[in-house]
DNA sequence: GACCTGCTGCGGTGTG
C-alpha cells in the first residue's frame, strides 16, 4: 500500500465576501481579509433560525468566530444596525472553557466584532483567577458575555438567586466539547445545561469539537438525544505527519522509550525552524530532553524552554508568553500544550516516542499552523525500533481519517450526588421535578427512580450508614418538599469542593530564597534525604528540607541525580492505532514495506519473520522460550497495556487453574509475557482441536477477571476520587492541604464502613464499575478475547527473545501472582460477586 | 543487541 502523507483537502469553498448584498457579518471578514468557509455560514445561518447543534472542524479551522456571530445573530438579529443594540441587562451569552488559559484569548477574540457591531455588548470572564473585586462586580450585574469553566459555572448555579441570573440567558457555547464530553467534567457540564435548559426552554447550545470519532454521540452528550444539527467541515485541514528516521536503523534500540538517540536529529530539526514544539510523553521525559538539548547545544539557553503540569503557574505562564511572542525557538513539553492557547508562530511539531492515539496526533499536530488555510505538520520521533512501525501506521490512520472514539459516562452517581447539593444550595429543589430534569441529561437518561431515590437518601440523611453524623445530612426538605441545605458551614463546605478533578497531594518545591518552582508528589519528596539532588524545571536541584508541606531546595552545583517520577496516568495504545499497526505488520508479512519508516525496521520484521513470525489482525503470535529465568511465553494481542494486564492476569490465572503454577508477568502496548519455573507443555496448552479457544474464552470473563486481580485494592484507590466529589472528604482549606495519607485514611475508613454496613451503597458500585470500565478495559478485553478467537495461532519455540519479545523481557514491571494466594482470593472474590449479584 | 516511561484539567474560607 502507498503510504499518503496528507489528508485529503476537500472542497469547502471559501465564499467572496463583500458584495452588494452582503450583510454586516460578512462585511465584517471583508474587513478582515478573511475568507468565509461554507461550515461557518451553515453554522451562523442555522442558528438564526434557533437551532442548537455541534460543530465539528478541525482544530485552528476558524470555528470560534462561527459561533459567535451564530449567537450574536440569534440574540440581535438585527445586528449591525445603527437603531438597535440597547444596553442589555444581564447575561446573554455563557462561553464554557476547559481551561481558564483560555478565558483571557477567547474574551480577546470575541471582542473584535463586537466592538464593530454590537459595541453595546460587554465581555467578562470568571474563573478561579478572577479577583475578587471583579466578582462582586458580576454578581451585581454579571456582564452580557461572560465566559467560564464548568466549575465557575456551577458555582455560579449554587447561588440562591441563581434563576434570576440566567434569566435572560439566549445561548450557550462550549469549547473544545471532545475534551469535555468523555469526563466527569463533561458530565457536570451536562447536568448544569440541564438547570439552564428548564429555566430558558428556548436556550441554544452550541458545542464546537476537533479531533474526534463518535460525532453523534457528542453531539447527543451535549444536546440530548437525537437534538440539534450538525455541522462539519468538508475541508478537512491540511496535515503533514513525517518521521526522523534513525541515522543507522540496524543499530536502533530494540526497547526504551526515551529516545536520546534521536537527540542529534531532533536538535538539527529545531535548528532548521523558527519555533518548535517538543511533545514527551511524560514530565520525566521532558525534564531529560531539555537538559539534555540544552548541554548539546549551550547557546540555547534562554531560547528554549521546559513546559509541563508540575511546574509552577508563574513560570508557565512565562513560557506561553514567550511562545505567543515567538520569542522561544522551542519548548519541550507534555499534553499541557495539548489544548489551549493560540501560538500561531510556532512552526513544527515533534511528537518523541509513540504519539498513543491518532486523536492526540492532529491534536499536537494542530499546535502548528494555527489558522485557517495553514499547513500542520508532526514529525514523530521513535524511540525504538519498533516504533518505526506505529510511526508507519499513524500516518495511514491520519489518511484514513480514523480517529478515535470519547466514551461518554454512564450515570455517575457521584457527580449526581455533588449536583443535587449544588441545587439544593442554588434555590432548592423538588424531588421529582428535578429528577425529570436531570434525566434530560444525556449521561443520565436511562437513570432509574431507585436510583435517584438512593442519591437523594445520601444527602438527605448520609445514606444507611451516616446517619448519625449531621454534617452528611447536606439537603433538608422544607415544609413545602423544596430540599435545601440547612447549615452555613455545610454550604461553604460544599462550594469549597465542587469539581470532579481530584489530584494526588503533591508539595511545593521551591528555593530557600523563595521562588517557587512547581510541585512534586509527596512520595518522591518523602524519598530523598539532605543533600540529594533531582533534576526538576530544567534544573539540578539539591534537596534541602521540608517545612510545612513545601519542599527547600538549592540549585545543584553539579553531579547528577534522580529525576522525580510522577504517579501519572497510563494511557494505553489507542486501539485504531493498535490495529493500524497490525495492518502494517500485514503488509510486511507479504513483503511490502513501502515507505522510508518500514524500510528502515524492515531487517527487523525480518528477523522477527525468520525466529517466530510476524503478529497481524489474522494471527497470533505466541513465542515459547526457555532460559535461565525459567519458561517464558509471549503473546502479542496488540490490545494496549490495560487489556494487557488484565489478559496476562487472566491467562496465567487459567492455566494456574489447570496445574498449580507461579508466573511472573511483564506487558506492554504490544503483548505481554508470562515467566514461569516449571516447563510448558505447549500442546496441553493449545490443544490442536482446540487452539487456545479455552484459553480467549469470553465464559466467565468477570469473575475470572476480578479472581485474577486484586480487585479490591483497586476499587479502594478508584474509592477515593468518588469520596472526593461526593462530597464524602473534604479536602481542606486551601494553603492548608491535608497531606494524601490523611485524605486516604478517611476514604479508606469510608470504604470500609460502607463494605460492612451499608452494602448497598451504590458509589461502591460505581468504583467497581469504573475499575472495570476505565482501569481494566473491560469492554475493549472482551473484544479483545473475540478477536484473538478469530485469529489463526501461531505458536512456536524459540531459542532467544525475538524483536518482539525482548523489549518485554527487559520491561521492568513485574506482577507476582501465587497460586497459593489465589485460592484464597478467588474464594473472597466470588463472595463479594454473589453478594453484589443478589442485590 | 540491551531499558531511565507514565498526561491534563479547576476550585475554595475567614480573620484581622
Amino acid at each position: 500500500m502507498l503510504r499518503a502523507r496528507t489528508e485529503d483537502a476537500g472542497d469547502d469553498v471559501p465564499r467572496a465576501a463583500g458584495t452588494s448584498r452582503s450583510t454586516p457579518v460578512e462585511r465584517w471578514f471583508a474587513a478582515q481579509g478573511w475568507k468565509i468557509f461554507a461550515f461557518q455560514r451553515d453554522t451562523w445561518q442555522a442558528a438564526v433560525r434557533g437551532e442548537s447543534g455541534l460543530l465539528h472542524a478541525s482544530t485552528g479551522s476558524g470555528k470560534t468566530y462561527a459561533v459567535w456571530f451564530g449567537a450574536l445573530l440569534h440574540a440581535q438579529p438585527s445586528l449591525g444596525q445603527p437603531t438597535q443594540g440597547a444596553t442589555t441587562n444581564g447575561l446573554r451569552v455563557l462561553w464554557i472553557t476547559p481551561m481558564r488559559a483560555l478565558a483571557a484569548d477567547t474574551a480577546r477574540a470575541l471582542e473584535a466584532p463586537l466592538n464593530a457591531l454590537l459595541p453595546t455588548w460587554t465581555i467578562g470572564s470568571r474563573t478561579g483567577d478572577t479577583s475578587g473585586s471583579e466578582r462582586a462586580r458580576q454578581l451585581r450585574s454579571l456582564p452580557s458575555t461572560l465566559i467560564t469553566t464548568p466549575e465557575s459555572l456551577s458555582l455560579l448555579l449554587s447561588q440562591d438567586d441563581a434563576a434570576a441570573r440566567f434569566g435572560k440567558l439566549d445561548a450557550i457555547i462550549v469549547d473544545e466539547w471532545h475534551e469535555l464530553m468523555g469526563s466527569k467534567r463533561g458530565v457536570q457540564t451536562q447536568l448544569a445545561l440541564a438547570r439552564l435548559r428548564r429555566w430558558r426552554p428556548e436556550l441554544m447550545v452550541w458545542g464546537l469539537s476537533a479531533t474526534l470519532g463518535n460525532l453523534q454521540q457528542s453531539r447527543d452528550a451535549l444536546l440530548g438525544a437525537g437534538r440539534g444539527v450538525l455541522v462539519q467541515s468538508k475541508t478537512r485541514k491540511k496535515i503533514v505527519v513525517d518521521t526522523l528516521i534513525p541515522a543507522h536503523p540496524s543499530r536502533f534500540a530494540w526497547a526504551g522509550h526515551l529516545g536520546l538517540q534521536m537527540l542529534p536529529a531532533v536538535a538539527a530539526e529545531i535548528d532548521r525552524h523558527a519555533s518548535t514544539l517538543v511533545f514527551t510523553n511524560t514530565r520525566s521525559q521532558a525534564e531529560l530532553w531539555y537538559q539534555n538539548l540544552l548541554a548539546a547545544r549551550p547557546d540555547w539557553a534562554g531560547l528554549i524552554a521546559l513546559h509541563h503540569g508540575s511546574l509552577d503557574r508563574e513560570v508557565r505562564e512565562w513560557v506561553e508568553q514567550g511562545l505567543r511572542d515567538g520569542r522561544l525557538k522551542a519548548v519541550v513539553c507534555t499534553s499541557s500544550l495539548d489544548l489551549g492557547v493560540d501560538f500561531t508562530p510556532v512552526e513544527r511539531v515533534l511528537q518523541i516516542g509513540s504519539p498513543r492515539g491518532v486523536a492526540r496526533l492532529l491534536q499536537r499536530a494542530g499546535r502548528s499552523g494555527h489558522a485557517p488555510g495553514r499547513v500542520s505538520r508532526a514529525t514523530l520521533v521513535p524511540t525504538n525500533s519498533l516504533e518505526l512501525v506505529e510511526a508507519a501506521a499513524a500516518q495511514d490512520a491520519v489518511a484514513a481519517g480514523q480517529v478515535e472514539q470519547r466514551p461518554v459516562p454512564e450515570a455517575p452517581l457521584d457527580v449526581l450526588v455533588q449536583h443535587l447539593v449544588t441545587i439544593a444550595l442554588g434555590g432548592g429543589f423538588r424531588s421529582q421535578e428535578l429528577f425529570d430534569e436531570v434525566r434530560t441529561a444525556y449521561s443520565y437518561r436511562a437513570l432509574r427512580p431507585d436510583q435517584w431515590q438512593w442519591a437523594l437518601d445520601f444527602v438527605a440523611r448520609g445514606g444507611q450508614s451516616l446517619t448519625a453524623y449531621p454534617e452528611y445530612q447536606r439537603v433538608v426538605p422544607d415544609a413545602d418538599g423544596v430540599y435545601r441545605v440547612p447549615d452555613a458551614a455545610i454550604a461553604r463546605r460544599h462550594r469549597m469542593s465542587i469539581g470532579t478533578i481530584v489530584s494526588d497531594a503533591s508539595m511545593q518545591v521551591q528555593y530557600l530564597r523563595g521562588a517557587r518552582i512547581g510541585t512534586i508528589e509527596e512520595g518522591f519528596i518523602a524519598r530523598l534525604r539532605a543533600g540529594d539532588r533531582f533534576l526538576f524545571g530544567g534544573r539540578m536541584l539539591e534537596f534541602v528540607r521540608v517545612h510545612e508541606m513545601t519542599a527547600y531546595v538549592r540549585r545543584a552545583t553539579s553531579g547528577s541525580g534522580a529525576v522525580p517520577r510522577w504517579q501519572g496516568g497510563r494511557m494505553p495504545l489507542s486501539s485504531t492505532l493498535a490495529h493500524a499497526v497490525l495492518d502494517c505488520l500485514e503488509e510486511a508479512t507479504h513483503d511490502d514495506y513501502s515507505g522510508p519508516e518500514m524500510q528502515a525496521v524492515q531487517p527487523l520484521l525480518a528477523l522477527q519473520q525468520q525466529w517466530s513470525a510476524l503478529p497481524t489482525a489474522r494471527k497470533l503470535v505466541v513465542e515459547h522460550l526457555h532460559s535461565r529465568e525459567g519458561h517464558h511465553l509471549f503473546f502479542y494481542p496488540f490490545a494496549g497495556r490495560l487489556v494487557h494486564v488484565g489478559l496476562a492476569a487472566l491467562i496465567s490465572y487459567r492455566l494456574a487453574q489447570r496445574r498449580p503454577a507461579t508466573f511472573s508477568i511483564a506487558v506492554n502496548d504490544y503483548g505481554f509475557e508470562l515467566l514461569g519455573a516449571a516447563p510448558v507443555d505447549l500442546a496441553e496448552i493449545f490443544p490442536a482441536s482446540d487452539m487456545g479457544g479455552a484459553l480467549f474464552s469470553s465464559a466467565h470473563l468477570l469473575e475470572d477477571v476480578i479472581a485474577s486481580l486484586n480487585a479490591t485494592e483497586l476499587t479502594q484507590r478508584r474509592f477515593r476520587e468518588i469520596a472526593r466529589i461526593s462530597g464524602l472528604v473534604f479536602q481542606g482549606f486551601p494553603g492548608q492541604p491535608k497531606s494524601t495519607r490523611q485524605l486516604q485514611a478517611s476514604a479508606s475508613l469510608f470504604f470500609e464502613v460502607f463494605r460492612k454496613h451499608d452494602a448497598g451503597n451504590l458509589l461502591l458500585t460505581q468504583a467497581q464499575t469504573e475499575v472495570l470500565e476505565q482501569e481494566l478495559e473491560l469492554q475493549r478485553l472482551r473484544e479483545t478475547l473475540e478477536e484473538l478467537r478469530g485469529r489463526s495461532l501461531h505458536v512456536c519455540s524459540i531459542t532467544r527473545a525475538t524483536p518482539f519479545g525482548f523489549p518485554l523481557m527487559v520491561e521492568r514491571f513485574r506482577e507476582k501472582l501465587s497460586t497459593e494466594k489465589l485460592g484464597d482470593r478467588v474464594a473472597r472474590m466470588l463472595q463479594e460477586l454473589e453478594k453484589a449479584a443478589a442485590r
